[in-house]
DNA sequence: CGAGTTTGACCCGCGC
DNA sequence: GCGCGGGTCAAACTCG
């Protein structure tokens, strides 16, 4: 399992981008070009080989870029509970290949990132919204949906969206599309948006704070 | 004292 | 082959 996957987010609060794991920070390189250095973490699970590069964006010094590699292994503590996000979690699972290509992550989970659901029913709109921008994948996805909510028990949605993101400071703005810089967008509201047809392989996620 | 951070050195892949 | 740049290592340091 080899998944990459970037975020984008603001920075919250403190500046802490707490996404419900232990990381443990191993290096710090600046970058050609860039006049942020960029910090390396892993998880301090030591059986867990997932990996998270955090830089500031070039256009706002405000917005981190994370990037995550590799999945997480264990469980974390807000993971006891059932929620209905978790659904869409198995469904970005069921839709995800072990080895993510840059060029087929997006076809394959335009929208794996999901907002909180504050609902069963929002839950189930989104997981519909999933359905809707995939066209080959539904049935399988749909009849793995529930087996994957119990078999993929470890790590889940925290696999791919960070605390922060399922429960951010206040208002979070998602915005999926092949153009993530440009994708700033009021804190006001809750809005989601996604490219089902962008080409891009990142998933931009903008989480502000009011 | 243990866990986490800092930081310079090292390794490795890639382009020329 | 060489240099550059990104990623990792590991010792020193900090903090609770």
């Amino acid at each position: 399992m080899d998944s990459k996957y970037t975020l984008r987010m603001k920075i919250c609060g403190n500046g802490v981008a707490d996404d419900g794991y232990k990381w443990r920070k191993y290096g710090q390189k600046s970058i050609k070009n860039s006049p942020n250095p960029r910090s390396y973490y892993r998880c301090t699970n030591p059986r867990c080989n997932a990996k998270k590069q955090v830089e500031r964006s070039l256009e706002d010094p405000e917005t981190l870029i994370v990037t995550y590699e590799g999945l997480h292994l264990h469980y974390t503590s807000h993971f006891l509970l059932p929620r209905p996000q978790d659904l869409f979690t198995a469904a970005c699972h069921a839709a995800k290949k072990p080895k993510l290509q840059s060029t087929d992550l997006h076809a394959e989970v335009p929208n794996c990132v999901p907002p909180e659901p504050t609902s069963q029913a929002e839950a189930g709109r989104l997981v519909e919204g999933l359905d809707q921008s995939k066209d080959t994948t539904d049935d399988s996805l749909r009849h793995g949906l529930n087996e994957d909510v119990m078999q993929r028990s470890q790590g889940l949605l925290e696999d791919i969206v960070p605390l922060l993101v399922r429960k951010p400071c206040n208002s979070t703005i998602y915005s999926y599309g092949n153009n993530l810089l440009s994708h700033e967008s009021p804190p006001s509201s809750s809005t989601i948006s996604w490219s089902p047809s962008s080409p891009c392989h990142d998933v931009g996620i903008f989480s502000s704070i009011l």
